[in-house]
DNA sequence: TCCATATTTCGATAGTAAGCGAAGCATTTA
DNA sequence: TAAATGCTTCGCTTACTATCGAAATATGGA
């Protein structure tokens, strides 16, 4: 009669989220890509079967999905939905203390991925520009004539195939505590700044590193003048999806 | 160097949530109204001593905020983010089954409270209606010159006594999976249409009832044909906050 | 001052679940 | 077909924590 079954399931959504092994997986799969079970195994610090029960445990929940190929079985955030929780969840982690200077990174901090869009402060002065620039619509939800055109021209596929997700958005920064681009554009954003070679995804980490041209290319189209965050604390690793062990 | 602590957070924020006692105590107090622990201790079902060590662990995560007033403790939603990040979560639980049809009860579905403002088919229809009239801009994060007009006719406070909070915004309904209208405005209409006795808080829940009067209201403001859930399922309780047990 | 009520602290118990290693199944490579 | 790799299932141990009742502490009213 009343929601008591959506508090038991509200609880046990939360449980699924509360074992330390699993949350560090579920940091590891915001960045929005998909990793086997094994990587996901590394970074939780555990057996392989004891990963295998928390990886069943986080799909029973549909927090995430899971694809096989061959044989290996990627795993990733089941949607959007889900990352935006986790969001909103690390900010009040975040925003627990705000007298105290932010204990997140500075290099997470300038720039970072979203499960599959840009955050951080690069991503908060960037849109504040598709703003004041008129390129974006004041609600954020829509291009403007110039802003598709100019967009366009730097190639960012402005026309979504499908209409399921909303084209574009705003999504709440935990550590700028402000607004960035989310939704479709925000993606396709981040897409035309990695084929550009304007950014770079760190491999183990939710990191974006700003490379030189794309610092030249961010004062040129966007007028915006960041410098790029020093290069090689990690090297870039060639082994594909190697996660270390902590 | 790394997010390791962020994560060990993470999981102690979503284990505060965990527990299907405290759960349930969450739930009840997304209303936006405090409660004693008397009070919290008899939706939880449990012993007084265990009631208090779970609010304890609420407030040492600073889920929830203490007043003590007198011989009683009164228990609060630390801030409006924590309401949002419950209202998340609790999309994710109701989300992970779209092909059934919801099992939140009409009445709950109808009208209901989210924090401080209105939710339900009755908010989402009223944010249509606001923006289509033009009474709010298009973003939904101001009013127009005509809202803010007839809003202040209508009894509703549109000057925030101070900028800290955001001035309206959007909130995205769970129930119905469309916005509904949030922020400081959206907190100042449901005093108003309380002021007015078009709706009625439930005491024991998050339900709203609509009345008699704030059915021809909607209709005669508002442009809205909308019919008045069935009355006196609940009795109207004229004891103080008492909280059922179950 | 004394008693009733509100709430917390303490000590003990029991249920849950995270952990490991060994064994099993499936898929790819040799 | 055999060996290697990826992943899961099973059985067991251990650690944590939700729970209760009893006792302690604090507040308000008589």
């Amino acid at each position: 009669m009343d929601d008591y079954f959506l508090e038991q399931k509200l609880a046990a959504m939360a449980a699924a989220i509360a074992d330390p092994s699993r949350a560090r997986m579920l940091c590891l799969l915001m960045d929005g890509r998909a990793y086997t079970a094994t990587e996901l195994t590394a970074v939780a610090d555990v057996a392989s079967s004891t990963a295998s029960k928390h990886l069943s445990r986080l799909a029973e929940q549909q927090l995430v999905h899971c694809i096989q190929q061959g044989r290996h079985r990627y795993f990733r955030l089941a949607n959007a939905e889900v990352a935006a929780m986790l969001e909103s969840l690390m900010g009040l982690v975040v925003g627990a203390r705000p007298l105290v200077v932010s204990k997140t990174p500075p290099s997470l901090r300038f720039a970072r991925t979203c499960y599959d869009h840009m955050a951080g402060e690069m991503a908060v002065a960037l849109h504040q520009r598709l703003l004041a620039m008129a390129w974006l619509d004041p609600s954020s939800t829509a291009l403007t004539g110039t802003g598709r055109q100019h967009l366009t021209a730097l190639g960012v596929n402005c026309q979504p195939p499908d209409a399921r997700r909303r084209f574009a958005g705003t999504c709440l920064d935990w550590s700028e505590r402000q607004f960035h681009l989310g939704g479709w554009l925000g993606c396709a954003l981040l897409q035309a700044f990695e084929a550009s070679a304007w950014v770079r995804r760190e491999l183990d980490s939710r990191q974006l590193q700003l490379t030189a041209s794309g610092q030249q290319a961010l004062s040129r189209h966007f007028g915006l003048a960041l410098s790029a965050m020093p290069l090689g604390l990690r090297a870039t690793n060639p082994v594909p999806n190697k996660v270390a062990r902590r």
